[in-house]
DNA sequence: CGGCCGCTTGACTAGTCTCAATCAGTGTGG
DNA sequence: CCACACTGATTGAGACTAGTCAAGCGGCCG
């Protein structure tokens, strides 16, 4: 196992926090990642029906994959938070069915298809991106539930009591406060709702005394209200996995059984 | 290439139009899916929150992965026709994030980790079962733009387009139509409308001109049109990679630049 | 034949959307 | 330093999609 703490690269700490790497796994890692560029905010990384060009990886700031449904605008899918990156066998792929986008400025890593391919050779960190992908469908899948299922009120706290989550699992939330680059219009296009009807909506949870959101910054005020508001589950980000003792501790509180 | 057709085997036939099997593939997975049982319709066949005891893979039949959203019913993300399986990566995970149940009566095989360990060493296989998983990410997503961006009308729509081209990937349509054992209420648990609603908005489409249910069987009248009024692209399905002409022919004939 | 499940229809309700106007914060050029 | 422009947040009013409740219908099975 790596001793040393590698929180400075995102990506090293998340993969760590599903299985131990070792020495070797980490230079190998910090070797792919060396060399970020950046991208403004709002710009694309790549769009649908582009053949891929390697494996991206966000090492600081907020991206998220997105489709244009014609006459509806867009939807977004996921959010990238640091550390995140693209499925590993986008490789596959003859082309793109969906974009992806900065949010906020970012520095992004386009890995090549032979860093990746020789990063898979590693078993260690092979399982570890699996694991990340099983997250990331996981994810994909409780944010259908949640737009399926959940009114504007509820949908919204879910989606925030995931990000404080995320957020804190990499190391980039302190005292349930977080970056928060989001317009309403970019949260209203990730939980299918009016921009207007987010505005109000927002209203709502901080008259509840649940978050308050200032400067691009979310702090989470009432965390267990906020998992009780929006009957939050945290199962499907699969933190035990994790080696974060306070996000394993955190999850238990949601009062949910996680055998 | 494994020159005998395997169309008895829905899961062969699904691997080799992503990439060619040889003999042994062949019999391998023919070993692996020897003993299907019998499972009525409406079980489930694992819960959220138990652990995996293997690989599921759909012989026969309607099934589907939901999660129950308390207070609001259960959603629908996923359905498994014959030939789909379970992510093969859900060995990785220490428990289920969401369930899979029967819709109609199915014939099932639970592949042990050690038969599918096995399987994934044999590199065509392998591929063809990442990109199973790649395009059930892709239908994932595209439903989550489906249920956040159309109407209701629209919504259905593109559903019955998905899979109608589905079924008829695995052989399971003919002249438009395909066993369709859906009740109006697993209609609305799949596209987040109430059962009534659904109704409808079934007999919109009807009024349309576009399908026709009856007898737990869906003709589609119209799939130009049924594309044009959903705004159906088939890209996401990745049908261009299989080799099955028609197919191919029909994902052309959406107007779609499929690069 | 009776019971049950699923489909159908009607009436009413409500959550969310759209349109439109105003306000606030930030950056820019004169 | 101020006027202006631009983007995003806020508020109000009215419209509409879809949900809920409730009753009746139809076909299948024991």
């Amino acid at each position: 196992m790596c001793v040393r703490k590698h929180m400075a690269n995102a990506l090293i700490g998340k993969l760590q926090s599903f299985t131990p790497l070792n020495e070797e796994d980490c230079r190998a890692l910090e070797q792919a990642s060396a060399h970020p560029y950046h991208v403004g905010a709002r710009q694309d990384l790549i769009r649908e029906n582009e053949p891929p060009r390697g494996v991206f990886l966000i090492v600081d700031g907020f991206a998220c994959r997105y489709k244009v449904v014609p006459g509806s605008g867009r939807q977004i899918m996921a959010y990238l938070l640091p550390g995140d990156c693209d499925d590993v066998d986008v490789m596959g792929l003859d082309v793109m069915d969906h974009s992806i986008a900065t949010i906020s400025s970012c520095q992004v890593v386009l890995m090549s298809f032979k860093t990746v391919t020789s990063l898979m050779r590693r078993p260690n960190i092979a399982r570890a991106l699996r694991l990340c992908t099983l997250v990331d469908d996981a994810t994909l899948r409780e944010w259908l539930a949640n737009i399926g299922r959940r009114s504007a009120d509820q949908r919204l706290a879910h989606l925030f009591m995931e990000l404080l989550l995320r957020m804190q699992a990499v190391g980039l939330a302190a005292d349930g406060a977080f970056k928060f680059p989001l317009t309403q219009q970019e949260i209203g296009d990730t939980m299918a709702l009016s921009s207007v009807h987010v505005n109000r909506t927002l209203q709502l949870l901080r008259q509840a005394g649940l978050i308050v959101v200032k400067n691009k910054k979310m702090r989470v005020l009432d965390y267990v209200g906020l998992m009780r508001y929006s009957d939050f589950k945290p199962n499907y980000l699969h933190l035990l996995f994790r080696n974060n003792q306070k996000i394993s501790d955190l999850a238990r509180m949601g009062g949910v059984e996680v055998s």
